[in-house]
Order: C-alpha cells, then sequence, then structure tokens
DNA sequence: TCCGTAATGAACGGTTGTGTTCATAATTTT
DNA sequence: AAAATTATGAACACAACCGTTCATTACGGA
C-alpha cells in the first residue's frame, strides 16, 4: 500500500503494511503541512488530510480533536528549534549569511506552510496562530537581526538609533512580499542585494 | 425591507421596494467587499455574498457566472483610480504626504478587501487575481514612491542608485507585515516613522 | 499463540453550498 | 393599462465535508 512491499525492496525482513503511531503521526504531520501549502489554512479539511495521509479520518480524530488542534501540533512538531546568529567576523558578512538562512527556511515546505498560515492570520478562524507563529516564527528571527545589528555596534559598524522595531521587521517583509507577488525563486532578490540596497543603508554608520 | 419604507422617511414620493440595476449591483460590490474582508477569498460564497447583500442568488448568477467573475468585477468597480504623486517642497514631505495616503488606503474597505485578496495569492484559486491586483495596485504604488525619488533627485536630496525596485517594495511589504502582525491601528507606525527610520536613510545623500 | 490495541475503509445522518428552476410580484417600458 | 423585464424567495438534486460508528484486520507485546 504506502510503504513499499517487501518483494519491491529485495529485504527479507516483514515489512510493515500499516504505519502506526509516531509513523503515521508524522506522516500525518506531513500531509497537513502540505495541505497548508496547497489549500490554505481556509480549505484545509480533515477528510483531505487524511486522504493526503493515506489513512482514515478515524485516525485523526483519534487523536484530535479537530482542525485546529491538527494543523497547531503540526506546527509545533514541524518548526525548527532557535537558531544561533552568525558570526562572520563583518556586519555585511554576518547579514548576508542570516538573510541566505532565512531566504532558505522560507522556501521550505515547513516555511511554505507558516506562509501560509501567516496568509490568515487577518482572519478569525486562524487567530488562535498568532502566538505560534509570533513565538516561534517572528520573534526568533527579529532576535536573530538584533543580534547581529548588536554586534555590529559592537565593532563600530552600526548607527546605534538605527535598530528599530520598524527596521527588524524590514527584511522578513520584503521576503514574504516578493514571494507573494509571484516573484517566484528565480526572481527573488538575493542575500546580497537585500543586505546593500535596504539593510546596509539604513543601519551602517557613514 | 431594505430601503427606508416611505413612512420612515417621512417622503411624499413612493420609494422603491426593490433595489434595481445598479443600485442593485453596487450593493452586491459592497457585499462582496465586505465578505472578502471578513471570511476571505477561500470560504466567499456566492450564497453568503447574496445574503449580505440582501438579494436571491438567481440575481447574482444572473450577471456573473461565477464568484471569480464577481469578485474580479468588484474590485475593479471599487478599486480608486491613479492618484498623482504629491509635491510638497521637499523629499521627506513628499514621502510623508504619500505613506499618509497609502496609510490611509490600506486601512479603507477596498483597501481591507484587497489585502484579503494578496493574502491569497499563493494559492492556485486565486492566481486570477495576480494580474489585477499589480496593475491596479502594485504598479500605482511602486510608481508613486518611484516619481516621489526620482523628484527628489532632481533636487539633489536622493542618491542615485538608491533607487531598486527592492526599495520601491519596502513600505507596502513592511506596512502590510505589520497589519497582519496583528499590531492594529495603535500599532502601526506612523508615516514619519516610516519614512524617518527606513526610507530616508536608504535613499538620502549624506 | 493469544489478546488487546490501533488502523483501515466503509457507511451514516446532518449541514452547507452550488447552480438551476420556478411562481409571484415589483418595476420600467411601451 | 398592458406588456416586458427583473427581483425575490423558495425549492430542488447533487456534491463535499463533518463527526461518528462499525466490522474487519494488522500488529505489538505478553
Amino acid at each position: 500500500m504506502y510503504p513499499e512491499s517487501p518483494a519491491a525492496r529485495g529485504e527479507a525482513a516483514a515489512v510493515p503494511l500499516r504505519r502506526r503511531g509516531e509513523a503515521l503521526e508524522s506522516a500525518i504531520f506531513e500531509a497537513t503541512l502540505h495541505q497548508l501549502t496547497t489549500v490554505g489554512y481556509a480549505r484545509l479539511t480533515m477528510e483531505g488530510v487524511a486522504a493526503c495521509a493515506q489513512t482514515g479520518k478515524a485516525a485523526l480524530y483519534r487523536r484530535w480533536p479537530s482542525k485546529e488542534a491538527l494543523v497547531m501540533d503540526a506546527l509545533r512538531a514541524c518548526l525548527p528549534p532557535a537558531r544561533t546568529a552568525p558570526d562572520t567576523g563583518s556586519l555585511r558578512g554576518d547579514l548576508i549569511e542570516l538573510v541566505t538562512r532565512m531566504r532558505t527556511a522560507m522556501f521550505s515546505e515547513t516555511g511554505a506552510a507558516v506562509r501560509a498560515i501567516m496568509n490568515e492570520l487577518d482572519h478569525q478562524r486562524a487567530h488562535a496562530f498568532l502566538e505560534i507563529v509570533v513565538a516561534r516564527v517572528v520573534e526568533p528571527t527579529t532576535r536573530l537581526i538584533a543580534e547581529v545589528l548588536a554586534r555590529g555596534e559592537l565593532r563600530g559598524e552600526v548607527r546605534p538609533e538605527s535598530v528599530t522595531p520598524l527596521v527588524t521587521d524590514v527584511v522578513p517583509a520584503l521576503m514574504i512580499y516578493r514571494i507573494k507577488m509571484g516573484c517566484g525563486v528565480l526572481g527573488q532578490p538575493d542575500a546580497e542585494a537585500i543586505v546593500d540596497e535596504v539593510l546596509l543603508p539604513i543601519v551602517q554608520l557613514p
């Protein structure tokens, strides 16, 4: 059915026909993120997730009482842990490394699912996700940017009063906007352009 | 029913009980924008728009074959015409006036509906709206910003190589992001902060 | 091997929404 | 005034989905 048959894999050991426990939950979480990305939270259905995970609705309802609970657990399980700020020796180097990482994260499957959720935060039905998005995505991002800028300040490269909440929002905002406007991967500015055209002019000492 | 009765308005002239033609279409467009804002495009239904406009589905289907066609016509009808760039005599003044206007537009009913559509451009079902959003919202905005910056350049206030497509995207991107993150009206940066903290440092000559 | 547990696929009653049709009534045009 | 047009509200068959239940089967552990 879903795992390959023993014959197909050429293995002597018996391979289970059914997933159970954590293996099934992983598949369900993966299907959940995929559905978030393709149809959004508004149109995500338990039936759709079950079909995508190649299981039955009953297996979902045994674990989660609602679509919201399922999506919340899927996000919790798949969001990456906090990262440390890069330290390349120069402000520009740090910023380019950081923006490159942000870019990679945004184009990952988890990143795409998070963007889908963020698109719906304006609506009542997705409001419950604001907290997790802020705590696990927005604030860690802001913190990393602020950390890099603080180190740059110690090196005498950053204008102290330039680091405001507005400024630390600029890069994620810009990247999300460009993705949304349909620029695609090829149309995305590279990390160097973002740093050199936007961020450095704002923060660096003349 | 929906228009007030003659007695309620104290008028001698007979007031129609039913809206027809353009009056009905205006009501339907208004209901459409309202539904976009409250439930989003994904969950907008013909039935919901009809109920909100206090009319019947048949009146909608007589005019529009689908939800997409209705929403497209509603946007076309309600998007404001192009504006001219402000000219206050200084770069900073122009930018503040422009950002103030953008802010007003974003918090208008039409603006909220456009933001709702923009949130869904990542998804296949709303992809048809990319063109109108770019042509009637994004490009006019970008053009105004570029115009103000060009005038600033003539005045010797703007660093010529600073005006890039990335830079002209910064302000709308930032405003949309802040709204989405639930800052609400009170948490929005005022136009002066956006101009002084973000845009001017990028573009102005030292 | 046996037993308890969990997965599977199907079915169910109920709700919501689609696109259509229709009888009636309101309104405009002739 | 009569005819034509359009709005209104209701109803319809169908599809999709919800949340639940169930019989059967697979699987892990004792």
